[in-house]
DNA sequence: TATTGTTATACTCTATAACTATA
DNA sequence: TATAGTTATAGAGTATAACAATA
């Protein structure tokens, strides 16, 4: 297990570097993180309520008022009304937001593309079936460490 | 190159899962992750100035201040005067600022030893080796865009 | 003149709580 | 009574700009 502070550390840097190279390339548009991680839900799932949108990107409805407001303004949706649920508004990707998606999912793939450039395809396989590993492995951690925590709020009260 | 998408996308939520369990492991304490990189880079690095940390994380000196006035509150550093010069100030973790840095690099060690649990060792080194260089691969993508981009503004300046 | 840290101001992301209109 | 979305309020993280004290 020698390698294993160091494999750690490695996805620990590139989860910066990307945070970090995303921040840097919504510059100069309107588009910040969270706002495209709503349109990238929006893109994959169709017309949506604000409500969905809420469960979909595991934040409060008050947080999607706010980020679809600046969505709107920016032109890349537009809100509807639901057509059988009053109460309900149903947001809706303009031309200009898909068309922004439809670049992003290129230059995605352009992205993993480059990243694997010079690795053999059986180490590709071999990268892919490891960080599968390392993935499901920590979805367990962090399932078991909630469950401890809410066994931990079950008991004091 | 069938599975650099996949790669990627794993990447992605590798980075994405950290992030989530480090936010949840600071609930109750006084910590954040701004806050405790901060520590982290002072538990590393030393005493330091202000204008050292903002350089070490990558920040404006206004928000170091912020982040600063929050541990001090919460006991984790003190400040205090630069022996040579009256304009500085000396950033030192206290006690209790030592003591959270030393539990989080034994957390981090055991987390990094869980995650590859069930690897064999050549698994682990392969692991190391592939994220060793997609990790080298990105930097120069994003140092050679962040060139890119700079040479862009000289031009219609 | 340049540097260190601060006050002033503003924007983004996030949360909870209270409220309105509808189911 | 419950649900969809909003207003009100708050806190964290970040940024720029102006300014004081010191080098």
């Amino acid at each position: 297990m020698r390698d294993a502070v160091p494999v750690f550390d490695r996805l620990l840097e590139i989860a910066d570097l990307f945070q970090r190279d995303m921040a840097r390339a919504f510059d100069g548009t309107a588009l910040t993180p969270a706002r495209t991680h709503l349109l990238w839900v929006l893109h994959h799932g169709g017309p949506s309520t604000q409500h969905a949108l809420a469960d979909a990107l595991e934040v409060t409805p008050r947080n999607v008022t706010g980020l679809v407001d600046a969505l709107e303004t920016s032109g890349f949706l537009t809100r509807e009304p639901h057509p059988t649920d009053r109460r309900a508004t149903l947001v809706t990707l303009t031309v200009q937001g898909e068309r922004a998606m439809t670049a992003m999912t290129a230059e995605r793939e352009q992205l993993a593309a480059d990243l694997v450039a010079g690795f053999a395809d059986a180490e590709v396989a071999a990268l892919r079936d490891g960080l599968d590993r390392v993935a499901a492995r920590l979805r367990e951690l962090i399932a078991a460490d909630a469950d401890r925590r809410a066994s931990a709020e079950r008991r004091p009260a």
